[in-house]
DNA sequence: AATCCACAGGAAGTCTCGGTTA
DNA sequence: TAACCGAGACTTCCTGTGGATT
């Protein structure tokens, strides 16, 4: 390297970031301080409550949170478990938890594995729990077995339980006493819903266990918005945000179902905007941009890590489309394009059945929109209707940009 | 009113992969 | 080592649906 470039290049070492104090602050996943958690005191001390017992070593309730996202659900569960534990120690109890995040953990054995891994601790239960290769039951064996052994309470957050594909595993935890897997341990769930309808899905028993205290998380309101920012406002430098900012972000959070996640979302992506700008501070224009930007770029990330067959089936639909946005086009359609697409692409092409699936899991993603179950043109029961929730030629660049499908021309 | 159409989505089975255990 | 385990991606087969057709 010459020695041009080693200077140029410390300058940008050099230069401090105009905008960013600490940019940490404005992550969602950031646990801030007790008195950092705004307007959340109610909740906070009503799951306090039903987790009480487990302090002295009592079975604690099982509770069941619901609210929308960002409505500080888990943020709350985390703290109040965190704090019992705390306390718990002083008191002499071994009370210990576990988070498990039921979007990434889905399968029964996953979470069981999980579970145990996160509870056991080797050198004293002498208990190895691999990542696979055993049968479920043997799983679900050593979790008793370590729990017993080592722990007097456990308390297991189950966060965005609605995405756990089986329920057999609640009904595991939450009668194991009961069924006589555990001898002294005793286990409390904590379980955390941003729909009420996956009740729905529950079996009674289960149900009626689980729901021994229910709490609903309403949202977020716009004062409220605003303080939480205010609390986090040390993620910027200083004098860098100007007034109308944190209003504003908050004006918009609290018109999408108050949610506070998006609302350090605009922030931070306000901050990346008038940084790229140059700008020495966040304006009013990039908050609106922010939001803007935003949803853009979630869309085309989102998009951008499908799988190959998926994005071959979205841009299927992408280029029936065409020019007539929000139109939208039967799995039929959408398969006869698929079709054509894998030929061109030279990859196979999967059955109809399963592009329906994979269409599916789109929409459930948010990238598509679903009109199902409308009986339509001649001699149709129920079909699905499919259309883009943005614009075609959004779809089609967020996909052209894996090269795979960069010299498509259909 | 009876029948037909054409699709949705469940069930069951196959294959492969990465892993453990005796 | 052979036997086993679970997950995931697929396929094929099948049943149910409800408006259109006759």
């Amino acid at each position: 390297m010459s020695d041009e470039t080693q200077s140029s290049l410390d300058s940008i070492w050099q230069s401090e970031d105009q905008i960013f104090a600490n940019k940490e602050l404005l992550d969602i996943e950031h646990i801030p301080d007790e008195e950092r958690i705004i307007g959340r005191d109610d909740e906070i001390s009503n799951v306090a409550n039903s987790i009480h017992p487990a302090i002295q070593g009592g079975k604690p309730r099982n509770t069941l949170i619901y609210g929308k996202t960002g409505t500080g659900k888990s943020l709350v569960a985390k703290h109040v478990t965190q704090s019992a534990e705390r306390f718990a120690q002083k008191e002499g109890t071994h009370l210990n938890r576990a988070y498990i995040d039921c979007t990434q953990t889905t399968t029964e054995t996953q979470v069981v594995i999980k579970l145990a891994r996160s509870f056991n601790d080797p050198k004293k239960t002498d208990i190895s729990v691999p990542l696979s290769g055993l049968s479920t039951n043997a799983y679900y064996d050593r979790l008793w077995r370590i729990l017993d052994e080592l722990h007097d309470v456990v308390i297991i957050i189950l966060d965005e339980i609605d995405k756990l594909q089986e329920n057999n595993v609640l009904m595991q935890l939450s009668r194991a006493g009961e069924a006589g897997k555990l001898e002294s341990c005793k286990v409390g769930i904590v379980a955390i819903s941003n729909k009420i309808t996956f009740k729905d899905s529950l079996d009674e028993r289960v149900l009626s266990s689980l729901q021994e205290r229910e709490f609903i998380f309403p949202p977020y309101d716009a004062n409220q918005l605003r303080e939480i920012m205010r609390h986090r406002e040390d993620a910027f430098q200083e004098d860098v945000l100007s007034n109308e900012v944190i209003p504003l972000a908050a004006a918009f959070a609290a018109q999408e179902h108050g949610d506070a996640r998006k609302a350090l979302d605009i922030l931070r992506n306000a901050g990346e905007l008038a940084k790229d700008d140059g700008s020495d501070q966040v304006l009013e224009e990039h908050v609106r941009d922010a939001r803007e930007q935003a949803d853009i770029d979630r869309f085309s990330k989102l998009l951008q890590d499908q799988p190959t067959q998926s994005k071959a089936a979205v841009y299927a639909l992408s280029s029936l489309a065409d020019g007539l946005k929000e139109e939208e086009f039967s799995t039929r359609e959408i398969y006869e394009q698929y079709e054509q697409l894998t030929k061109t692409l030279d990859i196979d092409a999967l059955s109809q059945r399963r592009m329906a699936d994979r269409l599916n899991e789109q929409v459930f993603l948010d990238i598509l929109g679903i009109t199902d179950r409308v009986g339509r043109g001649r001699g149709k029961g129920m079909t699905n209707f499919y259309y883009l929730l943005e614009d075609p030629e959004v779809v089609q660049s967020a996909i052209k940009s894996d090269q795979r499908f960069s010299d498509v021309k259909i």
